[in-house]
DNA sequence: TTTTATTTTGTATTATTGACACAATAAAGC
DNA sequence: GCTTTATTGTGTCAATAATACAAAATAAAA
């Protein structure tokens, strides 16, 4: 669709959906060692944010979430769960003034038959609510949305100075990611099907910061039962190479449910 | 003030609240070993519903609740903490025949100057934050809003039917507490200033729905250091009396952030 | 002084964790 | 084959924590 097309169809979207309600989404990823995180950047400006989106008056905020993240990356069937919601009168846009001129920049380029509309609209305080979601980076293909001219993964310790309050909804997901990571289906949402022992541990790692002890780590995980070891493959170097695993989702769906122990 | 001005003054203040959206409070005390939480019943209509609120267009939503929660207690400085937000397609008024007949008894019974006004409101489809906030029952005051004829605390394992999703998040809250019981300042916040250690562990096991061995509860809280022994009192039985402590709130604190240890 | 129930302490047992290390294994290269 | 290399499966040891039970010390009231 061109841009002209997408505006106006958006224009015209905004009566179905619930005013001063917004999702927003924190998509992970996981690739070598480092978490990632779904950015988009808007058209033309050097404003960062999350993807997010509004909620149509037909549908649960949950659903919204869940659609803000299909069109982000194309996927279905992804882990997607509400973290909290930001609720503080800091959240909106004429806050600043250089949130003030991004809009302007903004409604400069687009084509919206009711300018003033789509500016009353976004002018609005919004509560939002904030979700956070899992999955193996190879599997998205990220893909902007009409407002942005990129939308692609950033590191986790490395992300541009996000808009509103969203780096702080970053901040409260990695902190409740370190607290909940034994009853999280981490290893299954970020990583591949087949992945190595070392892969998990990696992960583990990354999202509590810290290193940890092969052959500990290994034993715990071994003796929780939930991983199969497959034909090995993964070849290439000079060495023994490592087994896959995979997950038996059904004894790793039941030890999550108790914790997978400190 | 009377009704009748209660009801006008409400319906005037329809305006400043943003619309579709709603705060519920799961209050929770604890007495005697019981869990209890705050319920209002509606006007001469066997409806109970937790203690809920709309936000002013001018206030966070952290401080919609605070505002409902000291407007049904008396209370300030109380624990209060947002647990998740509700916002499925079943939160309408209408979505029950039963419910668009309490509706109308309430309808019939307030005296607003523009009951069509009053009755769109809450026909509309809300967003509810929940929040839950602990405080010690004999503290507060229940004290009823001009809409219900009766706020009062109620066993949690023996309450009735609760409005639309209200009993959903009482069971949410309670399975959070469970989760989050080393991490929460329970005791400080469920107990007078001065307790029993027995007192402090009834509440543990209320939460945990399981008896602690006394021996090894007493060893553990005390060897955490931030309980302050008094001079003895609790008399009136024929035995020892039990000692009474208080929390020394910036050791208890800290440990807390840390967790209190499985 | 006796009764009563609380509080403190002890102890034996069993799990859990962390740090370190070694032998077995298998792929690739020669 | 034999060597090189890094992975993998185990083993150990000490430190720590959790669990179950029980005896002894304590103090209030009768």
């Amino acid at each position: 669709m061109t841009d002209e097309k997408n505006s106006l169809s958006f224009e015209k979207e905004l009566d179905r959906f619930l005013p001063g309600i917004s999702v927003d989404c924190v998509i992970l990823g996981y690739n070598e060692g480092i978490l990632h995180t779904l950015v988009l950047k808007w058209k033309n400006l050097d404003v960062w944010s999350l993807p997010g989106g509004f909620v149509f008056k037909n549908e649960s905020i949950d659903n919204a979430a869940y659609r803000v993240l299909n069109q982000r990356t194309g996927l279905e069937n992804v882990f997607l769960k509400q973290f909290e919601t930001f609720g503080g009168m800091n959240r909106v846009w004429n806050a600043s003034s250089k949130n003030q001129h991004m809009m302007q920049v903004l409604m400069d380029q687009m084509h919206f038959d009711n300018q003033h509309k789509v500016k009353n609209w976004f002018q609005q305080r919004f509560i939002s609510v904030g979700y956070f979601a899992l999955l193996n980076m190879e599997d998205a293909k990220p893909i902007a949305d009409f407002l942005s001219e990129e939308c692609t993964w950033k590191r986790v310790d490395e992300l541009p100075e996000l808009l509103l309050d969203h780096s702080e909804m970053i901040h409260k997901v990695l902190q409740h990611l370190r607290n909940q990571i034994n009853y999280l289906p981490i290893g299954k949402e970020l990583l591949p099907k087949k992945f190595t022992m070392m892969d998990l541990q990696s992960i583990h790692e990354a999202i509590l910061q810290k290193s940890l002890d092969r052959g500990n780590f290994q034993r715990k995980i071994l003796s929780l039962k939930f991983l199969k070891r497959h034909e090995k493959l993964m070849l290439g170097a000079q060495n023994k190479a490592p087994y896959l695993y995979s997950f038996n989702e059904k004894v790793y769906m039941k030890s999550l449910q108790k914790g997978l122990g400190a």
